[in-house]
DNA sequence: CGCGATCTTTTTGCATTCATTCTGTGGATT
DNA sequence: AATCCACAGAATGAATGCAAAAAGATCGCG
């Protein structure tokens, strides 16, 4: 009954990624240093800027997994109230980003492997999606363009710079989903990438050396059915590729669930 | 001094004295008739049965498409206060039923055909994504059933019984969705369907004899791809379905546009 | 008679207040 | 000593209050 939301909300910067930055949560590290002095960020209506601004919030991991969303200090932070803050808070409820847990108050959804397993798959679909209706509309610009972005990621894969290959990687997958030309669809993506977004997978790709030249080999896969405008068989690519992503992550998942078990 | 509120002790503004005076303004027509005696029928935590009324309430089409949604009006109706509905209206908001315009209110979010056309895509993404994964994972008694209701759904075909018909296919796509064993896809599936249940395309479908009869053939072929377990196939069946639905719904939608424009 | 400015009424957005529920601590009882 | 209960403090959920914006009405003017 979690109605997983998908459209109309705010794409979000989603730009820079999710590495390096993550220091590990715990001290919820309500900063007074940065104290919000701007009226909340530019956007329309206020509303809205609160939202965003509380997405990215808890998208860029200043809350720990499952932790309690201290609505005090929150409305402290940004400087409201907390009829706003509520409304902005069942929103992210409503698009799967926190819990709300009747009379004790939102947590931070944690997710289970199963959870990303559905999530992987349903980004699978609407990757695969997007590659279909891409080959229908479009032009040979903008499939130079991935092109180019894709040599780009080549050469980062060569030097093995993780932190290149990975923004020109999400850049391809972007640029694919836009290019389906569907606004319902871009906005279901980028609400599905950001739940998505706070689990660390990525960081450690590079320990699976096999899993990345294979994943270079899907993305020349991809460019060709895109060049040839083949649809349903990019279609069939884009979801073995996030089924493949899905496996190194859980793989990924299951090694550092280990790890922290014997840390304890 | 229409207006209860402007009394400072204000005690339990409840009811009669005000809803004569909003008569003329209302034209909303909201239905005296019901008056919505039980508490907000089951759910857990109010907000939520809120949130599931409403959206019922704006799904059914109880309100005109592009009609201000009357806040004070479904507060009595619910017998709540605007606070409890306003967060709902947030999050039908972000779930893309109705447009958020600031400083004017809530409006049912009418759908461009632009809107449908990316809508029909989608759900075609979410569905044949269903069929991949129900093909996973499906066993032989769930495709018994699937057929059972296929064969109900022939029977009246045959009869031309649109209503059962409609009924039977809708419970087809259901269950493969379902068999697809991923809530975040049912859920997901479950918010876009309601988004387009608001359009009613499909109560002119016998006009369009040859469509009904290419649509049972594409359900022969779903079934048959669904036996054979072909998920990478059922999944280009299951888009183009969709897709042959879309036109079929453009079609229609098209006529009724001039017949509206001739009856004006 | 039409058009526009100004004033009133209504509506919206947010803050504040109030009632209820939860949480955590201390004490009494077994 | 451990368990259970009671109570104080804090939080959550919802209602009310208030300032500002929009919609509507009234009136003056061309």
């Amino acid at each position: 009954m979690p109605c997983a939301i998908s459209t109309g909300t705010a794409p979000s910067p989603s730009d820079d990624m999710m590495t390096a930055t993550m220091l590990d949560s715990a001290d919820v590290d309500l900063a007074p240093e940065e104290s919000r002095s701007e009226p909340l960020r530019g956007s329309a209506s206020l509303h809205d800027g609160l939202l965003a601004a509380l997405r990215d919030y808890i998208v860029e991991g200043n809350l720990a997994d499952g932790a309690r969303v201290p609505e005090r200090l929150l409305c402290e932070k940004f400087g409201i109230s907390r009829t706003p803050l509520r409304e902005a808070l069942k929103v992210l409820a409503a698009e799967g980003l926190i819990d709300l847990l009747p009379n004790r108050g939102a947590r931070v959804r944690s997710l289970s492997s199963e959870d990303l397993r559905e999530l992987f798959d349903v980004m699978g679909g609407l990757e695969a999606l997007a590659g279909r209706l891409a080959c229908e509309r479009i032009s040979d610009e903008e499939v130079a363009q991935i092109e180019q972005v894709h040599h780009d990621m080549y050469r980062f894969y060569i030097r093995r710079d993780m932190h290149g290959y990975f923004q020109c990687n999400q850049a391809i997958h972007r640029m694919i989903v836009e290019a389906a030309g569907n606004a319902t669809l871009s906005a279901t993506y980028a609400n599905f990438a950001g739940r998505i977004r706070r689990v660390r997978y990525s960081a450690n790709l590079d320990k699976e050396r096999d899993r990345w030249g294979e994943a270079m080999r899907e993305h020349e896969a991809i460019l060709d059915a895109l060049r040839r405008r083949a649809g349903s068989e990019l279609s069939d690519i884009m979801f073995q590729h996030l089924r493949n992503k899905r496996k190194a992550a859980q793989h990924i998942g299951e090694a550092q669930a280990l790890e922290g078990d014997a840390s304890r």
